[in-house]
DNA sequence: CGATGAGAGTTGCGTCAAGCAACCCAGCCC
DNA sequence: GGGCTGGGTTGCTTGACGCAACTCTCATCG
């Protein structure tokens, strides 16, 4: 996406578009989500530009979706953390991931899946978890390599598994 | 967004964007759940610029994720309804609703309410109503105007509330 | 009969963000 | 002192987006 601006939108989903519409910012959050906090970890990870990456960080951050922690001194390193407002995301980023699997599907089955930390259950497109019926949050969740991915393993750029 | 294609990525979440993640898409998508069927309502409603729009159209049609039907001959009339897969992004955009209802709110209030049309409960960020409990999809709601909607009367830009 | 208008686009042009590669800087490692 | 690592910044090129103008078909008005 270009300029994020919707002129003349008064609606809470083109509001929220404006944020985390832009090209990569959804992916960033997601791998955010996922365990990757630095830098050239995202770069890696994604393919995406440098200049890009530090430019949806900042955004990210000045919009309080991300935080900036020093990690170590010496030469400063940093990584980067969800706010609570990231967190909240996870229903999007669920049901968007639920979506693509249900009308995209590959054919080795999900390259990810999502499971309830609490009893191992699968999550639903609604961030249920289909095991104990729980209603969950980014935090009660983890990611774990599908059957999809296997079929990418040798790919180098394939998501490491973590 | 400009190419949509997310080289090496293995995730249902960036196949998922790869087709909706455009600009202007996910905002078509919602006009036309709610109601909004025809070009120039379209484009009039979000201010698009048309070659975009018909770009856009022709793309969501090819992804199977709108259809469109002729509704007279004579001139032939154009109308783009969703599909199953295009109804099955309901999900998705509750949650970025609520979020950004939740993270940036108006402070008049949101712009937007969903709720369900069997009971007239208010629909929650997951797609449940909040009145009687129920899994909604996409036909068991419809979207009313809410108390931040007020403000914008008189931009001729607002959503015609229908 | 000509003019006007609606509906659904298409065409052409200029601009500005994305992509890419190269560069920078500070500290540590050998 | 040459290279490596982490975290960026700079500069150039390409191509998607925004805007305005144009097209085409039929209907309606005076």
């Amino acid at each position: 996406m270009l300029r994020n601006d919707y002129p003349g939108q008064v609606c809470s989903i083109a509001r929220s578009l404006e944020v985390i519409g832009e090209r990569w910012t959804l992916l960033i959050v997601r791998d955010v989500m996922n365990g990757r906090r630095r830098f050239d970890e995202l770069q890696k990870g994604l393919g995406v530009a440098r200049n890009v990456l530090s430019a949806r960080l900042q955004r990210l951050i000045e919009e309080d979706i991300l935080e900036r922690r020093a990690y170590q001194q010496g030469p400063e390193r940093y990584e980067y953390f969800l706010t609570e407002k990231g967190l909240d995301l996870w229903p999007a980023l669920v049901a968007l991931l639920h979506w693509g699997d249900r009308h995209s599907p590959s054919p080795e089955g999900p390259p990810m899946l999502i499971v309830h930390k609490g009893c191992g259950g699968a999550v639903s497109d609604r961030g249920i978890c289909e095991s104990c019926g729980k209603l969950l949050h980014a935090r009660d969740a983890r990611p774990v390599p599908g059957p999809g991915l296997k079929s990418a393993i040798g790919n180098a750029d394939a998501v490491a598994a973590r």
